[in-house]
DNA sequence: GTCTATAGAGAGATAGAC
DNA sequence: GTCTATCTCTCTATAGAC
């Protein structure tokens, strides 16, 4: 592809991963089809192969692992602007609430309606979708103890903090509401300061 | 179709209507056919457009609206063998987890797959899914006002358990894990706790 | 590397015999 | 009501020209 000059030209794999990762995560892995990625990306149908010789399976695979990564580098952005990290984790809450209902509750967590299909029918996707959570996991559970949280309790509450904002987001997108999410927010406040954190 | 004398036929209807439930809540809408449907019910495929003549969006409506029936009546049947709320509450969370183990984590919410990706897809079945959500939400609140909490505080606190136990599920189906079930159950009995129910 | 054409399988849906 | 055959469309994947 030739560049206008001076015009930065986004590379075709980098659109062709950016254009799947939309799709996936707002109509699943069966139903987004690779024609789809191809005119979306504006991307010849052959490069999807050339670029990703796996295909679809390959393709779905980079996109969550990507999607996870950039998705805990947001979450550690908006914790290093807070004043403490009870404070960085509300602002998170808070931050899905409004994505939800800026991009008309089609912008919820990357990987969990892949996840969701996933799980039961092609292991090597529910794998990458079980690495992306493990690395928030432990990302989170890292930053309560830091916190204050007994290290014992630190992982526990990290599950049940991100099991909150998973079925919120589900919940939200299905009502169209983010009432679920402001809960989410109130319970997830709720179960910090109870295992200690400051 | 003829039954052996004293062999209880299912209709033929209802089978197609369990093998869809089933299907649809490990494979999710877009990962399921009808061919499949047909073949898992032994039932031929042209019942499945005799039945439902709305082809497969009515057929998955009708099965996310009675498995979301018959999971309340799950509920409610945990909860009147339980001496309170609290505690019939924390013996869902527990059986959810029981339930995730013994079937490979393959049965966990029977609307949460499908209900991920029709959020942004499918109307009409997004609609489904929210009435199915919004039932348990009532029944949960209402029975929170019963175990004494504050009127205000007992529709956030649903949403908030609601959110907790599929947020679980999902996290449990992809790590294969029933850790998290475990970890949201007892956020939901400190979250109760703390709404001051009984 | 880019792009098109097409193979081969499988989908949802329908028609019509029985 | 039951069951089969088939239509049309779309999918993933591949081959091969440029």
């Amino acid at each position: 592809m030739r560049a206008v000059p001076g015009t930065p030209t986004v590379p075709t794999r980098d659109r062709i991963l950016y254009a799947a990762a939309e799709l996936l995560r707002r109509q699943g892995y069966a139903g987004t089809g690779l024609k789809q990625v191809a005119s979306c990306s504006q991307a010849p149908f052959g490069s999807i192969y050339h670029f990703f010789p796996g295909g679809k399976e390959q393709l779905a695979d980079e996109v969550l692992r990507t999607g996870g990564a950039f998705f805990l580098a947001l979450y550690r952005q908006i914790l290093a602007e807070a004043p403490s990290v009870r404070d960085g984790i509300a602002a998170f809450f808070a931050g899905a609430g409004e994505t939800l209902r800026a991009t008309d509750f089609q912008d919820a967590c990357p990987i969990a309606t892949v996840a969701g299909e996933v799980a039961s029918t092609n292991d090597a996707l529910r794998r990458a979708t079980a690495d992306v959570f493990e690395s928030w996991l432990a990302e989170l559970a890292g930053d309560l103890v830091t916190a204050g949280v007994a290290a014992a309790d630190a992982r526990p509450l990290a599950f049940a903090l991100l099991a909150q904002l998973e079925g919120a987001f589900l919940l939200c997108r299905a009502l169209r509401t983010t009432e679920p999410m402001d809960a989410a927010a109130r319970a997830a406040a709720s179960l910090i300061a109870e295992g200690g954190a400051r």
